[in-house]
DNA sequence: GTAATACTGCTACATCTGTAGCAGGAAGCG
DNA sequence: CGCTTCCTGCTACAGATGTAGCAGTATTAC
């Protein structure tokens, strides 16, 4: 079903691809500072997650270890595709334009953007940080 | 208190930026083939955007007109930013990096970004694609 | 002027989200 | 072994969203 994940769904997401398999009591520790939710607002979202199949979990013991099952790089290309469609007309143009006119990058951006542009071309799919590591 | 347009009200906020002031039934008109809303809807959207200060409603005869509160390049920014937050670190970088990695662009669109690059530098804002013309 | 239309101001209602609480079983502490 | 903790599986509930319907009033077409 691989419904979109709102902005608090995100929120413990990045806190299981931060390092996976992790607990409820891992992903709250993690984001506690940020959020201040109680544990069980973290267990409300773990579940609906692994409702949505974003996440898997699985038990050891008599507690659950939760473990992405869309990577970092997926999820984010669905949100960038979405932020498309919705503001920018559906294209990559809009946003490089907004980018272009609106936007102040860092020095360091626009290394980064000159040294893509450099490249041989657009290479397609490349890696970047997927989920945590599978057990030692 | 702006607070974030949903994917429906982004919907509609297009079709009032493509030309502004502009009638319930002319909005409807526009979406109408992408999004088959019937006109109630349209109004719902109309109405809660109003509400949410993102347009304003003015009464000729008994029609009101609305027009965006808000540029559209004001709303991306924010809608940017929100995804920027949650799903790339908040940081451009992330965006960048995942451009550069995860997503391929057009010949087009590396050309702008070239010429991003080449520009002098970050001159902040520009202008974009604004608002309606305000009565002739 | 009437009848047919169009527009507006409410209301409605199922979901999805944010944000938990509670009860009951499993585990660790002494 | 009990007592204290911790984790889990439900349930809850208000506000946001998607998606309209309805009734009443203003306009328009005859």
């Amino acid at each position: 079903m691989q419904r979109r994940l709102s902005d608090g769904e995100w929120t413990v997401m990045n806190a299981v691809w931060r390092g996976a398999p992790a607990t409820a009591r891992e992903v709250l520790e993690r984001i506690a500072a940020d959020t201040g939710w109680a544990y069980t607002t973290v267990k409300t979202m773990l579940d609906r997650l692994v409702a949505k199949g974003a996440l898997t979990a699985e038990k050891a013991g008599n507690t659950r270890r939760y473990a992405p099952r869309i990577t970092r790089p997926e999820a984010r290309r669905s949100a960038l595709r979405a932020l498309l469609d919705r503001a920018f007309d559906g294209t990559f143009g809009g946003l490089v334009h907004h980018l272009m006119a609106e936007e102040t990058l860092s020095a360091r951006d626009r290394e980064e953007l000159a040294r893509m542009l450099a490249e041989p071309q657009g290479d397609g799919r490349d890696r970047d940080d997927e989920g945590g590591d599978p057990a030692p």
